[in-house]
DNA sequence: CGTATTGTATGTAACGTATTACCAACTGAC
DNA sequence: GTCAGTTGGTAATACGTTACATACAATACG
């Protein structure tokens, strides 16, 4: 309520003399003069108003943060991690879900644009950039944030994500290696481009293998039904039972992420099969429920602390004019976590002839 | 980068004419100049500066919202629930990771003040709520979600919660039924009023049913380590394994979340026991794992959904001044939720003499 | 004694928008 | 041909802050 006018009254002297106190300009300051002015801003108990701030200096250390779901612990725990990472340098987030619906993405982002955010990291979109290229061209840095960036020359700036096919080669090499050769793959809707690397991934390893990969196997819930993240553990279990009810089921699967994982393994045991014995099941991402659950998830690890302090620092050099030395796009490499969802197949694999 | 300024220019108008077209006053206006405009607008992109219009108006369509971690399910669930009855009306949503930190907590709510918010929604913080008095007194609006307001009287305007203590009963008792004498309680740091009442609501189901709580069987994490929710499973976890490890163990435990007890599942597993057959766990929340782990959860659910539709409703009304005759406070029933992580104790209990 | 030279503190013009009051031109009726 | 009413548009001001240039002392110097 109370303002700088008010304050400047108050203490008897010029507005500017108080905006000089507040932004630390007292060198040559009567120390008469400066106690006045603090105390004034004590009594009123007066916060400099920050839109007004930044409306005049048309500058703002917020980011934004488009995620698909921070129902989703991945995502949670990422967002986290950002925030922490751009807090320690200074900047807000602002945290949006989009839900992995192109439409609600670009509603955010000219949500942000307005609030003069001029630096957002985008974890989750649709295949396409499209959507996001005028906004890019207006000014808007954007930071691709574990997902590819093919088509998004001119539009991100920068880009820090997991080889999202190595980490599928590794999972899959990984259930080969303990002799499965049926393998099935769970997913939601296939709309990003992580998601279909990660199929694709999949694909080239087993044909690597001798394999031919077997459409049947392959389970995608359609987005009909608008199912966000929330649901992931559900349509894992709803995916599997489909995929263990086929003539020829798979003895493993490969999911999308870590949610799927879980649900997968609570469907398969409602079917009565055990896991690991009766079907393996590897996850993507090594979010902490994996280690803790029952039983504790082979998976593949992203490194997520690592990947929200680069994607932060990159994004906040491009915004500042800091250009570093550093490359704008870096690809780590997923590391697979081997626990006790794996294990060989149950028997010598009577239908496969090859 | 474009204003209003060079939309008039271009469209051969005024300033203020623009702004009529922007706000939708152009019932009696000139059909071609509004068509002039409108190409205008189009041609520069232009996006209403949301800063200049806010700082004008006073107004800002935003909502805060502090609470302990999106890592958690729980809060992630949550926030994205709350988000979407928020924007269900038009307002948006600010969310801040306050870690149970008074002091992070202190410091976002300054920023949020500062940001000309107004109104915020508390999901968590420390029992006292004395460092909100300040900022409340100065305008700002606080709604507190799943906790309860005892000492906030002045501070907090509404508040939707479930009734701490009688779900603590609930599963108390759900375990005295089965047969369970020895019971333990499993926390992290206990600075939060929710957790105090989980804690004393067991306790008076004890003695209600003439058991003497045993404090033995109370795990408290110390906070010295500044454990936030992410390391939650970790710590049911470490917790489990020490009150098995008594001279005289639990028969089962009831943990302050679900995410204690996931952790608590897996320590136990680690030691050798088996849930339910030889450890009973009952979480609280029902997160959308507690369905889905291994075994599945018995655990008390809170009515997520419903509370953020009216902590939502309830915040804004008392921002647009529109009060409705709702009582301010509501404290709704949780529900306890069997699954199958309960069980009746392994054998007679042979040390309970009772 | 007049002119620099400091040391303080103030005035003023933006920043991009919305609102209020106001003005000009046209219409039709008496 | 004048007056009221209607329609379409403008100019000015305010929102709370900051940055820059300037004013006014008082002291120092030649």
């Amino acid at each position: 309520m109370a303002g700088i006018k008010d304050v400047a009254k108050r203490a008897g002297v010029s507005v500017s003399t108080v905006s000089n106190v507040i932004n630390g300009r007292h060198a040559k300051m009567g120390a008469r003069t400066l106690r006045r002015v603090q105390e004034a801003i004590d009594d009123l108990s007066y916060t400099p108003n920050a839109v007004a701030r930044q409306l005049k200096s048309g500058q703002i250390k917020t980011l934004g943060l488009v995620v698909p779901s921070v129902a989703n612990p991945f995502w949670g725990n990422a967002s986290q991690l950002i925030e922490k990472a751009a807090l320690k340098r200074g900047y807000q987030v602002l945290i949006c879900n989009a839900e992995r619906e192109p439409e609600l993405e670009a509603t955010y982002f000219s949500s942000l644009y307005a609030s003069s955010i001029r630096g957002t990291i985008l974890g989750s979109s649709p295949v396409s950039f499209d959507h996001l290229r005028e906004h890019a061209r207006n000014g808007m840095h954007i930071g691709a944030f574990d997902r590819t960036t093919q088509g998004a020359e001119g539009v991100v700036t920068c880009s820090v994500s997991v080889d999202q096919s190595l980490g599928a080669r590794l999972a899959t090499r990984h259930l080969i290696g303990l002799g499965h050769r049926r393998i099935g793959f769970i997913s939601g809707p296939i709309g990003t481009s992580s998601r279909t690397a990660r199929l694709e991934g999949m694909r080239q390893e087993l044909e690597k293998a001798g394999l031919t990969p077997d459409p049947d196997l392959v389970w995608l819930a359609t987005n009909a039904t608008g199912f966000g993240d929330s649901q992931a553990a559900e349509l894992g279990r709803t995916g599997i039972r489909e995929l263990l009810t086929l003539d020829d089921p798979p003895t493993a699967v490969f999911t999308v992420n870590d949610m799927y994982a879980i649900g997968a393994c609570s469907g398969a045991r409602e079917l009565g099969f055990r896991v690991p014995e009766d079907l393996s099941v590897v996850g993507f991402d090594d979010i902490i429920m994996a280690k803790v659950m029952e039983p504790p998830l082979t998976t593949i690890r992203q490194p997520v602390e690592q990947m929200a302090e680069l994607i932060v620092k990159k994004l906040i050099a491009t915004l500042e004019g800091t250009e570093t030395t550093d490359d704008a796009h870096v690809v780590l490499r997923p590391e697979l976590i081997v626990r006790s969802s794996t294990a060989a197949p149950p028997a010598p694999n009577a239908q496969e002839k090859d």
